[in-house]
DNA sequence: GATGAATGAGTTTTCATTCAT
DNA sequence: AATGAATGAAAACTCATTCAT
């Protein structure tokens, strides 16, 4: 939606890969310009604060999210495979760019503030929705067991997915996440199918 | 293990109360001590640094953690029920100590400084292990799945016990963990069994 | 004498309007291109300096304070009516344009740098020879009572207008200048007239 | 009423003398630090931030005001004498203190920060209303004369110390203020006397 | 004439830590 | 044990100015 500059796109790049590989704490405006490669001065001509920085990074992931949701309902698969698709696409997305695997599931990183703390509640509520809402279509069409809420399913599958996500950053990203990802969306297939 | 004084204990219980509510850029040695009821250059009696500090509280989860684990080893129960136990065990913690829940599954916090990051691993890694050798038991029992890895068992156990405790930290501890996290154990208990 | 374009006037407008309503602090190339609706580079290609736009507008208002002091000379009126007019004539400038009258009597504002603290200085020197001469030719026309010197009842006059103009600007300019300008000359004639 | 530590004096003294010597753009906390010989963050320890080593300032003078007028009325002196003591007094402290005098008649100074603007309106309004009070009497007991309204015998009063002041302030206190207020006393005694 | 990007020096403030008392 | 004062480094951000386009 927003449509940033280059040298936008650049600076929320490196922020986003500061903050994976060393933290938030080290996401300084310092560590930052350096990245970029300009002085500390010239980060304020592209974003008005760090606060910024951070908050389009989030309205980023948050866009993107909706759009895939939006993608999804138009193309009319079936529950289960619609489960596949975005569990794949969120895998494919993080394999491709590890850094935002790393700061979009820490959502400590945005407690600093509360613009940025409710957007984190947002996309969490949003996420949790979308899967809500194709299991218990799963469930009306007896293709998704149904004895079992559609509430902890979405937790099981939602939290399965972060935590796989967590421990492969906290690993250095050091094995392939997508083919993990593919193996451990074989085994929730089986407990959800009916 | 380590014995601490009152004082000592005084301090890791306000770091660890800072770091939930307000996030560890919170965590500065003037908040700390104004939080103690003392002045900043007293911390320093009783830790040697603040990286000091925040050790000792991973370094407390992490012995709570393996004494869990060893009570349970002697306890002989049923594999299914040792989980519950677990289960029920560590909720009722976070319960008790919203803000310990806070801290211990922000593994950002720690990403600071290698020495802490390290115990993060350890932690992780140690708590994986001891759902996956019960699971394990489990399924040489039959009482237990085994179409699916105690891996992935694992991974969807605790990744939805995190899922679940993330969620109500950021909904400002509103609801009460215990009984959701009875009734999530229940769905999960419906899913793995054999 | 110094021929302004179109836009240096715009420029010096808006500079004094910034630094009556908020404050030489406020008074940066930032705020003032803001206010001019152009960008911070296009401020350097009409003044070569933000000093220099501060010594222009003490140029201006010095080059206004010998033209009124000239046009007076010319025109022969009796002391206490070219005190009247000169009295008259600032408050209504003022009135007309309240932001020049929160700089002109702020000396502090042009502190900061040696070549604008010397033509406040100068300004100041100017204005009280001006009202002296005057009173001087009262005196020795009878005019004006003589057991006071000119000194003291120049600065008598110069210091109730200077004050009134500055509660009126910290009033927020919240009460018509002129009529309580004209209100006070009353009183100032009544004391010093022979 | 407040009671400052020593630092806390020297600070408040070094500040002064800055802001009278150089103006207040030149009031940094780097400057400060230089002049009491600490470095930046030690001034910290004393005030919690600029605007309240400022503050202070206004504070200290006017409850210097209030003190010198409760004083005053005490004293059961004639409204003459009594006017006479207050324009001494506080050309005694000028003459003592330059630097004072140059801060607490700029009032450009204060207009920076709302706090700090309100507390200059309030000296202003509390001093004029001391001096107009003091005029009443006068004129109800036949001393002062009641053709002008106290109003504008208090604005001419305290116009003229005002100016008086600025002159010597812009002047780099060149002359002797006691003396000269002396003699700005005497005839402004003649010209409000009935 | 004007823009957009940048710089380098500066701003206020905060931080973890030390140390004499 | 604890305080109060201090330090040196670093934080986020702002400023006047320059310059290629």
């Amino acid at each position: 939606m927003t449509p940033f500059t280059n040298r936008q796109l650049k600076i929320i790049d490196s922020a986003i890969e500061l903050i994976a590989r060393e933290g938030i704490q080290k996401l300084t405006i310092k560590n930052l310009s350096a990245k970029v490669g300009v002085t500390e001065g010239a980060i304020y001509r592209h974003f008005k604060s760090k606060i910024d920085i951070l908050l389009n990074i989030l309205e980023m992931f948050k866009e993107n999210t909706e759009s895939l949701s939006s993608k999804i309902r138009q193309e009319e698969l079936p529950p289960i495979q619609q489960l596949h698709f975005l569990f794949k696409e969120r895998f494919q997305q993080f394999a491709a760019k590890p850094a935002l695997a790393a700061v979009i599931f820490a959502e400590e990183i945005f407690q600093n503030d509360n613009r940025l703390s409710d957007v984190i509640v947002e996309i969490m509520a949003l996420t949790q929705k979308i899967f809500k809402e194709i299991i218990e279509q799963g469930q009306a069409k007896k293709e998704i067991r149904d004895d079992i809420s559609s509430e902890h399913l979405s937790m099981i599958l939602l939290g399965s997915m972060r935590f796989m996500v967590a421990k492969w950053h906290l690993s250095g990203f050091s094995y392939n996440l997508e083919e993990e990802g593919k193996s451990l969306w074989e085994s929730i297939k089986k407990m959800i199918k009916k």
